[in-house]
DNA sequence: ATGTGGCGGGG
DNA sequence: GTGTACGCCACAT
């Protein structure tokens, strides 16, 4: 026996890379009670991509196993899963590798002896979370050994620690290592409208974080000593790339930074030939295309845009850091208009010193939106279980679809396909009824009287068991203490058993509950600060399931689920306005969940 | 009413 | 990369 070696880290980033044509899982983590700024890389080969077969024939599986059998796959199990309540038998067919799912489900889906393929398109790297149960920004705790071999570019990483798991990594408790963040922010000299990475030099790169690193590095030179003169550009980006590898930070962000300034250092880096080596393992600085934009990643950090987190969490006119900054904490922000800034800094002298102070400014207020916004969304990501990264980009339907995933899996529930083109027409065709609304009644009221129902989507499926594994399709008998019935839509529900959507609701708002009792009784307040994050990324988990029944593109999609709710939600809002009218408070005004009302003299 | 195109942020 | 995708507003038809 081998001498197996155990490291505990905090799970930052995962890939796979290919290696004799087999896939190699790699966790990036922050190595835990070592000398801070360890960061280890974690290589697995011993998890293989799937998908899973539904067979034609449900008696005889041995046509579809031999069909099968044709293909390049790796090897065949059956295995009992559950699809809509039922238990059903399936294939387990294994790939030698993720990039061979692509390639042969088509052929496999367009076989006689295949009725369907489930859980055809899902990254690999997500697979390999779920089903080894680890979750992003938690611990992980993994045996085998460390790998004597340095890396490539070890001289500017001193750090970082290769290391073959032997055996499944296991998922630990939260935890409460502090990360290293570190914000950036580029300025840029161009005189002639927007500026073009073909022709306008950076002037200044600005570094804050909450590890005592706070400096603007420049080519001019200024009496303020956070201030770090390069005497070119490229040594600059150089200066850049070096300070990134030195500290090694966990997360680095920016504002806009995924769409300007990580693309834009790119440009200038690669017209003056400097390698942007960002990556822990010494990789460069990459781009994703995500539909309509870009994402900047390095291997093995975190970078986080701010602007797409603002975006989504406060409702702003205008997203503008200066705007968003005003927001947050209340007070202006230095500014200086993009279109004059050069001035600036053709001015030298004092004008220039301001620019200085302009670009400090920015990258410290990209570091303290950081500080506001990133605690939550660690939180989801460690509910959701997918990367920060990937998190910080997902809307908030898909976060709750990849979290549903995860559930699925646990429960040994089969996932739904996602929808064709075809079926995602046909859905956006059947759109859904949405909430009461009562248009507010003209006039200045006075003393008035606001009402709401506490999640009142969550309570509905919940309390009505709604879901589509609970549905009923068929006609069915007159017993009608065996189902809940919407009102107007008349969709039926059975009361028994618990069905998957509600059950998952239930144990999130149980989870809720529980933080929040702990909350009362911590004495400590960072704890209670910490928990109040934890609670509140439970209850936005919560109020944003409903969304998954209305929205097109979603796999557990259900526009009877989604008309029930809302059906039951008027139902609701409308019986409690009537009853406040009884009692002498008349609704001016509802939307969905709540409604204003003023107190009238009871009539007589 | 429905369709199409452009834009957001960044300097 | 088991890729491939937003959501809103202005303006036109």
């Amino acid at each position: 026996m081998k001498h197996m070696e155990t490291k505990k880290f905090t799970l930052l980033d995962i890939d796979y890379i290919t290696e004799d044509e087999r896939p190699v899982v790699r966790l990036f983590g922050n190595i835990r009670g070592e000398s801070k700024n360890k960061s280890i890389i974690a290589l697995d080969r011993k998890f293989k991509p799937y998908i899973y077969v539904i067979p034609e024939n449900k008696n005889d599986f041995n046509d579809c196993i031999m069909d099968l059998r044709e293909l390049d796959i790796e090897s065949i199990e059956t295995v009992q899963k559950v699809d809509v309540k039922k238990k059903i038998q399936v294939l387990k067919v294994f790939f030698k590798h993720p990039q061979d799912v692509p390639k042969l489900r088509d052929k496999i889906w367009d076989l006689k002896s295949v009725e369907e393929i489930r859980e055809h398109d899902i990254p690999f790297y997500r697979r390999y979370l779920i089903d080894n149960g680890l979750f992003p920004m938690d611990d992980v705790e993994v045996k085998g050994k460390t790998i004597e071999k340095s890396l490539e570019n070890s001289s500017r990483s001193p750090h970082i620690l290769t290391f073959e798991i032997e055996d499944k990594p296991l998922h630990l408790e939260p935890s409460d290592s502090k990360l290293n963040i570190m914000s950036f922010d580029i300025e840029v000299r161009n005189p002639e409208g927007m500026p073009q990475a073909d022709r306008d030099e950076i002037i200044m790169i600005s570094l804050a974080s909450n590890f005592g690193l706070k400096k603007v590095l420049s080519t001019k030179e200024s009496t303020f000593d956070y201030v770090e003169t390069l005497k070119t550009e490229k040594e600059m980006i150089n200066r850049f790339v070096e300070i990134v590898n030195s500290y090694n930070p966990d997360l680095i962000v920016g504002y806009n930074s995924d769409n300007f300034d990580f693309p834009y250092i790119n440009e200038r880096a690669n017209k003056l030939g400097v390698s942007l080596d960002l990556g822990i393992d010494g990789s460069k600085l990459k781009f994703m295309r995500r539909g309509f934009a870009n994402a900047a990643f390095m291997r093995g950090r975190i970078h986080v845009d701010l602007y797409l987190l603002m975006r989504r969490y406060i409702r702003l006119d205008r997203y503008t850091l200066e705007r968003v900054y005003k927001e947050l904490f209340g007070e202006e922000k230095k500014d200086i208009e993009g279109d004059i800034l050069w001035k600036y800094w053709d001015a030298e002298g004092e004008k220039l010193q301001k620019l200085f102070e302009y670009s400090m400014d920015d990258a410290v207020a990209a570091y303290k939106i950081s500080e506001k916004i990133l605690p939550l969304n660690m939180e989801l990501t460690r509910i959701v279980g997918q990367p920060f990264f990937d998190i910080a980009r997902m809307a908030t339907g898909q976060q709750v679809e990849w979290f549903l995933i995860r559930k699925a899996f646990e429960y040994n529930d089969l996932i739904p396909n996602k929808p064709s083109q075809r079926e995602h027409s046909r859905r956006k065709s059947e759109r859904a009824v949405g909430g009461y609304v009562k248009e507010p009644e003209k006039g200045l009221h006075e003393n008035i009287v606001y009402f709401d129902f506490r999640s009142l989507y969550p309570s509905i499926i919940i309390s009505k068991n709604v879901s589509p594994d609970t549905l009923i399709n068929s006609e069915i008998g007159e017993n009608s203490s065996d189902y809940h019935t919407a009102p107007e839509v008349g969709f039926k529900f059975l009361k028994k058993p618990v069905g998957f959507v509600p059950s998952i609701i239930g144990k999130v708002l149980e989870e809720r509950t529980k933080i929040k009792n702990l909350m009362k009784q911590s004495q400590d307040p960072l704890e209670q600060r910490v928990l109040d994050v934890q609670q509140e990324a439970l209850k936005r988990l919560a109020n944003s399931i409903y969304g998954v029944y209305g929205f097109s593109r979603f796999r557990w999609y259900s526009i009877e689920c989604a008309d029930a709710i809302t059906a039951w939600g008027r139902d609701y809002i409308k019986k409690t306005m009537e009853k406040a009218e009884l009692f002498g408070f008349h609704a001016i005004y509802a939307d969905t969940d709540g409604f204003y009302a003023v107190y009238k003299q009871t009539q007589t």
